[in-house]
DNA sequence: ATTTTGTCTACTATCCCTATAAACATAGTA
DNA sequence: TACTATGTTTATAGGGATAGTAGACAAAAT
């Protein structure tokens, strides 16, 4: 698998929202700015996270984005997982895949999912509260460049 | 980072020519149909992994190809590295980067320079040497689907 | 009513993947 | 020499994914 560019705002955009968690909702443009993305892509990326349950939304004046839930709730692999696909490096080891002469016998297929475990190991146990964690500790004259 | 068709077919071949390592060249034809590849496609990949310094060729009516060296002194890395491109998961990790405007205060990074990390120490300590003394264990009634 | 927001549907340019095709070069064999 | 079996090289093409952009629409607050 590969982090895209929408992957990557998403994470992003999430970690923004997760900082400014106890604020209330916040803008496109507002998280726009602050994460350096642009407006009309980082729309279509909130809107696939509303759809994902990451996020939720108020219209109107003073609507924006907030978190639907606990930053220490979502971890970096549902969202990298819902964004950008399965973590697997080839399709061969993902689930429900059926298309392969003979799958037991192959000697790659070991390999292939011990990778697999040893990313989703990293991706499944980090959560955004911890990640906000990190980013008050890195106070070195901080100006939010995530 | 993806193991492409082309990585898929790249390692296979020269998981097949590892295993015919000690009998001389192999048409490509012979490779194709083996490890159940398109011929045409296999003649690219088999091109690049000869541009790698992976195999040999000879040219003529008994041409074919086979390993440039030991299999034991390629690794699985080696090879999806070439073909595929970098194991990193995003480019802000890769080497030479140096378009993030502030990677050192990005939480991120660490992430996924262990992911990085873990998947490398996998994919680097295997060779091919070994993987075909794990073919030859499989054989119960082994008919060569790698 | 107006303004400020999010929502939704298209559209586009570019690149990558997965081949396929055709012409050519080389090295044996008859 | 002519023929044939191989590898070499370049070109091309369809499909899909990526990374946006544009514009009309819907809702909520004032």
């Amino acid at each position: 698998m590969r982090i895209t560019y929408k992957g990557d705002y998403a994470l992003k955009a999430l970690l923004d929202l997760a900082i400014h968690y106890e604020l209330g909702v916040s803008t496109i443009n507002d998280i726009a700015k602050r994460i350096d993305a642009p407006v009309k892509f980082l729309e279509q990326v909130l809107l696939d996270l509303k759809k994902g349950g990451f996020v939720e939304s108020r219209r109107g004046n003073v609507g924006g984005y907030q978190l639907a839930k606990d930053p220490a709730k979502i971890t970096l692999g549902q969202v990298i997982r819902f964004i950008d696909g399965p973590i697997e490096l080839i399709a061969c080891v993902e689930k429900n895949y059926s298309n392969c002469a003979d799958l037991n016998r192959c000697v790659f297929k070991n390999i292939w999912q011990k990778v697999t475990k040893a990313t989703a190991d990293i991706v499944d146990n980090i959560n955004f509260a911890q990640l906000v964690h990190q980013v008050k500790l890195k106070k070195n004259g901080f100006v939010y460049s995530i």
